[in-house]
RNA sequence: GGCCCGUUGGUCAAGUGGUUAAGACACGGCCCUUUCACGGCUGUAACAUGGGUUCGAGUCCCGUACGGGUCACCA
């Protein structure tokens, strides 16, 4: 197998210098789960805190492991978070192609370098876990490792298949920095030999990924921690190549609890999952930022940020070491504070389509609804259950009428139905002012609590215990007429 | 099991030898009030553990425990 040296040359002038440049690189599973999400924002930020370039790279040698549209997931996740791409499959590069089927020559070229050079080997063996109870590791035990060139050059001639494999050193050690967890060292004898090419000519994942780091430039590497006990073979494959070593950032895993990570099999979400369920993407984005990361000095306190404000403040020091959990009940503050501070035209619409899952009434003002809702919900789907007596009024319990705060009981509200409903009949005008002003007149005239008006009114008019807004709000959006019916019903129940 | 990594309240976390050990979520109480919520105030609650080093240790060192990762021709 001869090389073709002018290649590399080739391959090495294409490579962008002087600037950051950072890549998200997942394989298509068509899965975008939380923790790739936050690897992907963590590895967008560090580009854009730095005036860098940001490269979506896809990594499919896998071919066992193709999923349809599992691109798709990809591009319209980081589309719809804003985490946009510089280079990559879509857009084109400098150094394209970045499907890494694509590059199947490349990593193949550059396997047969290493031969040359000396830092790996055929090796002819049977695809088998024969290393298993050898107890040593496959270098050791591996024949193929010191075959002499002229038996390695007579196997090749019979079309015998092999694996490339890369060439430990037996003795030493091997330091690995990273960015976040600092020196790791480790003895070479605990390494294996591992494969860089397989029999099927594909590169695996820990040889593709130095190929294109590499070739793309790449000057810091984000990935997951369970990368970090192979990451020293890394360092060793550079060294024997000559390549300058990029920075390294692992980032420990986003948890569902103390004991497992975040995973399709065990139900938890995606980013698509939680969108579906009614979260923002900037809440979802926010949130994920803050897990397992936190701002330095005076933006300690800051929680709330934007993703321009997360470039402005992002600084990779500050990413964690010790994995994090995933906590259901933050996510929803987070995303009602974000509901919250939507304007109120914002607010209504993205609400509509879930206050109309509830609301089909079309003589009800849905804005005011939502004007309602907006401090009431932490998701939007949340929302219909808040609504379901706009349409209908539901079967209420007469003991709803007595409540110890705003001192009713049956009795009360009685009287206090029969003296609201006159006063509502003959009220010159149905707006909220009208209404409040009306009530509070009446409440004052009877020399009752506010409270022990309202809280009748609310009942009769909604049915329920809790609702969104106050008896004013809820007459105003009924109705008169419908409003008249209902207190009428609540109060032919209290005269039973 | 070998190797690697981690460990501050229930959760996310600040903290880089001297602090009454922040803050946020959740939870409890109070206030506001037209219910619930929002908002405001307030409370409970933490440095895994044992040894060192030091005048002084959550912060440095060693051990232990617990948890995670890895040990594929998967990524």
């Amino acid at each position: 197998m001869t090389v073709d040296h002018s290649y590399f040359a080739e391959m090495e002038a294409k490579i962008p210098h002087g600037k950051v440049r950072t890549r998200f690189a997942p394989s298509p599973t068509g899965y975008m789960h939380v923790g790739n999400l936050r690897t992907a924002l963590y590895t967008w930020l560090i580009a854009r805190s730095n005036d860098g370039t940001f490269i979506l790279r896809i990594e499919d040698t896998d071919q066992g492991r193709l999923v349809d549209g599992a691109v798709d997931v990809i591009y319209r996740t980081m589309a719809e978070c804003g985490l946009t791409h510089d280079e990559g499959p879509d857009v084109g590069g400098p150094v394209a192609p970045y499907i890494q089927s694509q590059r199947r020559d490349t990593y193949g070229r550059y396997a047969h370098l290493l031969v040359e050079k000396g830092h790996a080997y055929y090796c002819f063996c049977e695809k088998t876990e024969s290393e298993e109870d050898s107890g040593e590791f496959g270098r050791a035990a591996d024949p193929c490792r010191n075959l002499s060139p002229e038996e390695v050059q007579a196997k090749l001639d019979t079309g015998m298949p092999y694996v490339i494999r890369q060439k430990i050193p037996s003795q030493g050690t091997t330091t690995f920095h990273d960015a976040i967890f600092g020196d790791i060292t480790v003895e070479n004898s605990t390494l294996d030999d591992q494969v860089l090419l397989k029999r099927d000519g594909l590169p695996t994942y820990n040889f593709a990924n130095v190929i294109d780091d590499h070739l793309m430039g790449i000057t810091h590497v984000v990935r997951g921690s369970e990368y970090l006990a192979s990451a020293p073979k890394y360092n060793l494959l550079y060294e024997a190549f000559g390549w300058e070593v990029p920075t390294y950032v692992h980032c420990s895993p986003v948890m569902r609890d103390a004991q497992n990570k975040m995973s399709k099999r065990h139900g938890d979400p995606s980013y698509e999952d939680l969108k579906a369920e009614g979260y923002l993407t900037e809440a979802i984005l926010n949130y994920v930022a803050l897990l397992g990361w936190s701002p330095k000095g005076n933006l300690a306190e800051q929680e709330i940020f934007s993703l321009p404000e997360l470039v402005k403040a992002f600084d990779m020091t500050g990413i964690s070491k010790s994995p994090a959990i995933f906590d259901r009940a933050k996510l929803d503050h987070f995303n009602a504070v974000y509901l919250r501070n939507l304007s109120p035209e914002g607010f209504h619409k993205v609400a509509l389509p879930y206050i109309r899952q509830a609301v089909k009434g079309e003589q009800f003002d849905t804005a005011s609804i939502a004007a309602l809702l907006q401090a009431r919900c932490e998701k939007l789907t949340d929302i219909p259950e808040k609504l379901d007596f706009f349409d209908q009024l539901p079967e209420y319990d007469i003991d709803f009428f007595t409540n110890k705060k705003s001192k009713t009981n049956p009795d009360v509200c009685r009287a206090m139905l029969q003296a609201a409903i006159p006063v509502l009949e003959t009220l010159p005008q149905w707006t909220s002012e009208s209404i409040h002003d009306a009530l509070i007149d009446l409440a004052a005239r009877l020399e009752v609590k506010n409270a022990t008006l309202m809280w009748p009114v609310r009942i009769a008019a909604a049915g329920k215990l809790v609702t969104p807004g106050g008896a004013v709000e809820i007459c105003q959006i009924l109705g008169r007429e419908e409003t008249l019916r209902r207190l009428r019903a609540g109060l032919a129940k209290l005269e039973a």
